[in-house]
DNA sequence: TAGCCGCGCGCAATCGTTTGCGCGGATCGC
DNA sequence: GCGATCCGCGCAAACGATTGCGCGCGGCTA
């Protein structure tokens, strides 16, 4: 659409600030004032230049409004994308994320500019920051990135990423609080009487490292300690989690339950379990992550740990926002919760 | 972040063009002209501007030179919630179409503006073309809004929606080919030898009644009719679907196969046929529709129809441009492939 | 040597809005 | 009745880029 084409195209035309002080008899210093409330003009003269603007389905040019204030008013959302595959995080939750995320971005009157970026261009601050396309950054999927995000936010970019919160950390970021839900999913396990606890997941995953750290120290609040032949490192993909737990029988390992560090995998396991012949929840228990969907649907209804996205989305927005004030807010941990279906039953007979 | 602030938070001086102009001893016109290569310049000038840009990290002001160019380069992609739940719309493939959208925008060198949009607010135009934010719109979710869409169109906004291609249309749209998909899938169980198949999903929907279409179409070229016994309503929400397949059987219907008109749905179907002891795929074949990620990992690995995302999402955004350049591109359907997999065996022994 | 042409570049206006400053008139106090 | 005050509004300069027009200078032809 071409400057001449603008409203053009809709067939009427669009009406700028200076229309508006023309139809008024005043000045565009007046209708700016008085369209932004300013006390410096009458209320009578605010009131005329208000119906005037509404009664020609007037509105203000975002654009030029926020480059003369020198600022974007806007966010960039950037989707990091595996650098093996091309493919998304595997997260099933990230279009709940978005939309919790532009609910708060647009709350507080900012809007959302999202993109995919393969974790090989590292070039975000120039053509966000820079570009003045955005004033800050949230960045979704954590990968191999950690170092990177380190290195951008000493540099005093505002940004703010979803994942979960390492050692050596100098960016801000929120997440779920991994530990504590690997923790709550175990412990629940232990009240049902399992004792020998399979946990199914890649540890070299940050998230996973937590969740994981949970597994430990519910395992040794029971006076138990993991056991290295009950890990089976899997990651997100397809059939990994089955060719796990069939290793895992062939091996020869004994088992009464199952913490997989996310919902798919869960019910891979399930379906091997079923394979082998062992039904869930009576000879295994298992327990999932993240309470996708479908986890309620599934057969049985999978017990999983939930976490709160739309909190999530408003907590990064949140994180964003302080630190365009000049804050340094911490990063956030969300709280977990655990959801009992049925796939873990009501413990061993 | 306030003018001032800019690149002051990141600890180093953000250049402008004038900046590089007096570094080069040159007007920012031959730097402008430079940049953008104009044939004005004289080739060792451009080299050496451009030298003395790359060497000082120089990146355009974007904002500025869109508004200055009366353009925005910025597509508006909203997302419509249900106006019950304010739910999404409960496309599982969601994530994956905007991926695809903004790859096809970045392409272009245009901005993905992303919004979540209540059914109920209409002032799209304002918002969005009006204020400047955006040079046009896409659509996600057709929903109720046809009307709406149709008003905006003849308005002749530069729009273009995702879903399906209905009667009287004034607007453009993107989507897959429900009625070939619907096609594929029922000619695919009749191959099998299947006589008496289900319909599962609701034909209130646009595009599950074209959907509905392809299984009336499929059922002729057989010899055979729809019959209304063999039509279960169903939307795609928890439990629904259960609910429909007892309520079948319950009823004393003879079926030997399910077109189910999602994944989720005909993994619902599967569970509840299994609860009444029918196998699948030896007593009834069950075909989905959507081929998300769970379903090649489903027990049994589930038969659909699968809809080429990326290649929708590049559809989307050229058929916007088109309108741009004062085309007027026509609806697009795009080509469904049917997988197979377990969950319709063979057919019957 | 004079006139012409064209290359390479600078001047200044422009996009739509905001805002510091100044100015005229009304009001108030004494 | 006169100076000080204040209210309400307009003027004009920004924000950072693009671009039509004009100008000077060097090389060419006659």
């Amino acid at each position: 659409m071409s400057a001449a084409d603008r409203g053009g195209s809709t067939g009427q035309k669009v009406f700028k600030m200076s229309d508006i002080a023309r139809l008024a008899g005043v000045s565009e210093s007046t209708v700016s004032r008085a369209l932004s409330d300013s006390p410096l003009i009458n209320n009578k003269t605010k009131a005329r230049i208000r119906d005037i603007a509404a009664a020609h389905n007037y509105t203000i040019n975002e654009r030029a409004r926020n480059f003369r204030l020198q600022r974007t008013q806007t966010i960039a959302t950037l989707i990091a994308l595996d650098p093996e595959t091309g493919q998304h995080i595997s997260d099933p939750f990230f279009l709940d994320m978005l939309g919790a995320i532009a609910d708060a971005l647009t709350e507080h009157g900012y809007d959302l500019l999202l993109s995919q970026v393969p974790s090989s261009d590292l070039s975000w601050e120039r053509k966000y920051l820079n570009a003045n396309r955005a004033d800050g950054i949230i960045f979704i999927g954590q990968s191999s990135l950690h170092d990177e995000f380190n290195r951008l936010a000493r540099r005093g970019a505002p940004m703010v990423v979803w994942g979960a919160k390492l050692a050596d950390q100098t960016y801000c970021s929120v997440g779920g609080d991994n530990l504590t839900g690997g923790l709550k999913a175990v412990r629940h396990l232990l009240n049902l009487g399992r004792r020998r606890i399979v946990f199914l997941g890649q540890k070299a995953l940050p998230e996973v490292s937590l969740r994981y750290e949970g597994y430990r120290r519910a395992l040794g609040e029971a006076g138990l300690s993991a056991e290295p032949e009950l890990e089976a490192p899997t990651y997100f993909v397809r059939d990994a989690a089955s060719r796990a737990v069939h290793q895992l029988i062939d091996a020869g390992v004994r088992f009464d339950a199952i913490f997989a560090t996310g919902d798919l995998i869960a019910m891979s396991a399930i379906q091997a379990l079923n394979e082998r012949g062992l039904s869930v929840p009576d000879a295994v228990s298992v327990v999932g992550y993240d309470d996708i969907p479908l986890a309620s649907q599934y057969n049985p209804a999978l017990t999983t740990i939930r976490q709160n996205i739309a909190q999530g989305g408003r907590a990064l927005v949140q994180a964003l926002l302080d630190q365009l004030d000049d804050k340094r807010p911490p990063p956030v941990m969300l709280p977990t919760e655990l959801v009992v279906r049925q796939s873990c039953g009501a413990g061993p007979a």
